[in-house]
DNA sequence: CGGAGCATGTAAGCGGTTACATGATTTC
DNA sequence: GAAATCATGTAACCGCTTACATGCTCCG
């Protein structure tokens, strides 16, 4: 049940129609849950049926957007769903998957290597993202609001993970670039 | 399509049966793909009868217990499998959510802070797990075979993984207390 | 006015989760 | 021989993914 509340905060921070939530997931809120148009949409027509959001009436007919924002009984529901606990979500991760079973078939020709550097690729990619919205959103380290702090926070996470996983990665290259030239 | 071929590596470590599998996957593959008995039972069903393991016909009737054992076909669809070429799943984390949602509507009463250290003991149970493990499993850091290798840095990913969390978990738990004693 | 793309949706299918069912084995 | 537990399943649901559909707007 978290793609509603993530919406419900999306919102808090920016009111926005449908496609301006799927851009914003896109490049923050979706890197911790991401989510489609169409779940989108989908879940903004319920949350707008429960009563938690509504269409802003507003500009009569610009276009055919629908801009949503948050109603009290949302904000209110957002709060509850703050204070509730949760269990951690086991991962799950192919790659690792892969390397067990290579373990077992053999490497196969250059293939997983290969696959490893492009995954290594990928989050080179993200964890530099990450860093410019850091030196870009959070510029002077300590001075940071309550908000800002905890936003800080979860970027924070990003770039860690995404340093570990590098870190990783760079480790299997190597292992794996050793097994390839001992069995051709 | 992850889960059969894990469920085909775990079989060609050590023919088993479905309660067996379930029992390894909750302690060792398990962590990068995780299966109820119910998903085991239903796969094994599936991958009998599309040829790529079989019961193990032996012991005529101990019990009820179907061991279940890898085909040749069954590797070579797994070799094929290690070859193929995949994204990296998209992560998904409430706990990240809860605190992006918090910087909208305030940290509640210490619900927040302790959710936090709640997940703090977790990950740091499963640090050790993973630390007895490597202690006991792979002893002799530099003398592994290949596939002793491979299955080391699943389990280094892991560590790593966990030692992140407990990390940014504790940053978590400072600047949380922090907000909790400023808003009461 | 015609084509490109923007914006909002609908429908089908699949994998995973939760709840329930059934027989067989062990324990007291 | 009754209760508890082990072992294997079945069924229903739910969220996510993929593919497709529809209307609107902008631009040449």
């Amino acid at each position: 049940m978290s793609l509603p509340h993530a919406i419900l905060t999306a919102l808090l921070e920016k009111p926005s129609s449908g496609l301006e939530l799927t851009r914003r997931f896109d490049k923050s809120i979706g890197f911790f849950w991401a989510a489609t148009h169409q779940q989108i949409y989908r879940e903004l027509g319920k949350l707008e049926q429960s009563g938690l959001i509504r269409a802003i009436p507003g500009p009569p007919a610009q276009g055919r957007r629908k801009e949503y924002e948050v109603l009290p009984s949302g904000r209110e529901e957002l709060a509850a769903w703050v204070a509730r606990s949760d269990e951690p979500r086991a991962l799950r991760d192919p790659l690792a998957l892969r390397l067990r079973a290579a373990a077992m078939v053999g490497v196969g020709e250059g293939s997983l290597g290969a696959e490893v550097r492009r995954h290594l690729g990928l989050h080179v990619a993200q964890l530099d993202a990450y860093r410019a919205m850091e030196t870009r959103d959070f510029p002077d380290g300590k001075r940071d609001s309550a908000e800002a702090k905890l936003q800080h926070l979860v970027l924070q996470a990003g770039i860690e993970m995404e340093r570990f996983w590098t870190g990783w990665l760079e480790q299997v290259d190597a292992v794996v670039a050793e097994l390839e030239a001992e069995q051709p």
